[in-house]
RNA sequence: GGCCCGUUCGUCUAGGGGUUAGGACGUUAGAUUUUCAUUCUAGAAACAGGGGUUCGAUUCCCCUACGGGCUACCA
């Protein structure tokens, strides 16, 4: 068998944020690809003018690049296959649409939406197929003269396939073994709509063949849907050229059951999607895992790990260690349950090991949100090594770093003034004078100085440290405070001396 | 209801006919840090149940239970 060039794509529909599972498909498709050299192609699937959502698109294409996913052949870059939204494809189905029902797999069927729901309420499972479609109106049941007349008189109609009776069909999904289906079971699903749209089921086959998909990877919502397109892909001649199923399981609400959902999200105070995403219609703004702090590197980690494991205990990935591990038949079949907190884990891992420099535009931002005047991109750096340790998110960098750049607004005082004393207020007057004496500001003499003058007080350096850390930041957290007070500056420390000084003696 | 898929610590998972069933998150305890976090050490914590097959099943097969998905002129 030739090996055929491995070209895979991420189908999603604009209508509206992209959801957690939904990156984790193009993540999946886009390591498969890059593995093996292949072509990874983005197409949009906007059959449904119902659910079509002004801007969507180019929010997905926004969340890819924001990612470092990107697409080989796109709307947006083109390609030898364009166009790649189906919305202007739309002439190329009905033509195979019409050869299928030639063929006798596929028939018009002109029931109005009001029929069909009038039929599921009153008949117990009640499914376009077999066991019903003699009685409804389609070709199959009326003569060719009623069926012409009403094709004539421009009847509304969709065309279903045709589903065969007491066969077996049958596939092996690349990470679910051998799947089987029986036909009568299946129903004779629409694949052509009443608008000329086709639906998914006819438009992927038809998309998939014409573009040359070597390998198809989707949720596995798609499953039961699969013996139609293979069905599909034998009528319409192609069976050779069918692309490797694998169906991927689904992420699961962290509590309760089910998929996981926008809702679900809103309700347990973490993202879904992977960026912000607003709903001009509800004026809902939901946000993402971008604008809570998630850097894109952990964000892709967590994801592939998350149904994906290289039977190493290795846990931390970056995109080329996962291009070049990655393997899809080591993807698990079960469900995985969304945990919020491990997801925290990869971000705080992947603060932790990127370099300052890499950090720096983006805490920036996230300092200038809030107010905080960033000059000095060397002082940032500094003040990005000293404290990313302590960063989960990235927008924690405001509460961990603003304090480098503007003085405490508020002084924990509680901290302070119980056990504040006249002899303190000294040693702190008397510290300003060694700080200003000192040659080398840096921490280990600091440190070496403040406890000579405490012992020379006469008080705990211990006592000490908090109220100097204090009128330094405010509050009880950061770093050491020798390595802050040599940040700030001899200036600026004393200046904080200062100001800190006249509260804590009131 | 019908069809399909699944089931190892609370969660993500490794493993696989004979193992002290391994790792990670979280959690508990301790150490370090004269703050907080980091870091380190230790602990608790799992093969859904029942039948087979087998000298031996958590691992293979069947059934049951449970969970999930689908059941639209949505994708």
């Amino acid at each position: 068998m030739p090996d055929k060039k491995v070209r895979v794509r991420f189908a999603p529909s604009p209508t509206g944020g992209l959801h957690l599972g939904g990156v984790r498909t193009v993540l999946f498709n886009y390591l498969f690809a890059k593995k093996h050299h292949g072509d990874f192609v983005l197409r949009i699937e906007d059959t449904d003018q119902n659910r079509y959502v002004e801007g969507a698109e180019q929010y997905i294409m926004d969340c890819l690049k924001w990612c470092g996913l990107f697409p080989d052949e796109s709307p947006e870059a083109g390609g030898p296959y364009a166009p790649y939204r189906q919305s202007e494809r739309k002439s190329i189905y009905r033509e195979y649409a019409e050869k299928l029902v030639r063929q006798g797999h596929a028939y018009y069927a002109f029931d109005t939406p009001e029929e069909l729901e009038q039929n599921r309420r009153e008949i117990p499972n009640f499914q376009y197929g077999l066991a019903y479609r003699d009685g409804l109106r389609n070709s199959l049941s009326l003569t060719q003269h009623e069926v012409d007349e009403l094709l004539d008189r421009h009847t509304p109609h969709v065309i279903r396939i045709k589903m065969p009776a007491d066969e077996r069909v049958s596939f092996d999904d690349v990470i679910r073994g051998h799947v089987s289906f029986e036909t009568n079971q299946v129903d004779d699903k629409v694949l052509l709509k009443a608008d000329g749209m086709p639906t998914y089921h006819l438009a992927v086959v038809v998309d998939d063949y014409l573009m040359k998909i070597s390998h198809a990877f989707r949720g596995e919502e798609w499953l039961p849907s699969a013996p139609v397109h293979l069905l599909l892909w034998e009528y319409l001649g192609w069976k050779a050229d069918m692309p490797q199923w694998a169906h991927l399981p689904l992420i699961l609400k962290p509590d309760g059951h089910g998929k996981l959902s926008k809702r679900d999200g809103a309700r347990l105070g973490f993202p879904v999607y992977a960026m912000s995403w607003f709903d001009a219609k509800t004026g809902e703004l939901t946000p993402g895992f971008r604008e809570l702090g998630f850097l894109p590197e952990a964000f892709l980690n967590l994801l592939a790990t998350l149904g994906w494991n290289d039977g190493t205990d290795q846990e931390l990935f970056t995109l080329d260690e996962l291009i070049e591990k990655f393997s899809i038949d080591r993807v698990s079949k079960a469900g995985a349950k969304f945990d919020f907190e491990k997801a925290k884990w990869f971000n705080a891992e992947w603060i932790k090991k990127s370099e300052a420099g890499t950090l720096k535009s983006e805490v920036r931002k996230v300092l200038e949100d809030k107010g905080v005047v960033v000059t000095d991109e060397n002082y940032l750096n500094q003040v990005i090594d000293l404290v990313k340790d302590r960063c989960v998110l990235l927008t924690d960098f405001y509460q961990q770093s603003a304090y480098f750049f503007e003085q405490p607004k508020e002084y924990d005082v509680n901290s302070v003034k119980p056990k504040w004393t006249d002899a303190k207020a000294e040693f702190f007057n008397a510290f300003i004078g060694t700080i200003n004496s000192t040659k080398v500001f840096e921490p280990a003499a600091l440190e070496t100085d403040f406890k000579a003058l405490a012992e020379e007080k006469g008080i705990k350096a211990g006592e000490l440290m908090l109220p100097f850390r204090i009128m330094l930041v405010g509050a009880k957290f950061g770093p050491h405070v020798f390595d802050i007070a040599t940040l700030l500056g001899k200036e600026e420390t004393v200046k904080r001396i200062e100001k800190a000084l006249v509260a804590f003696n009131n």
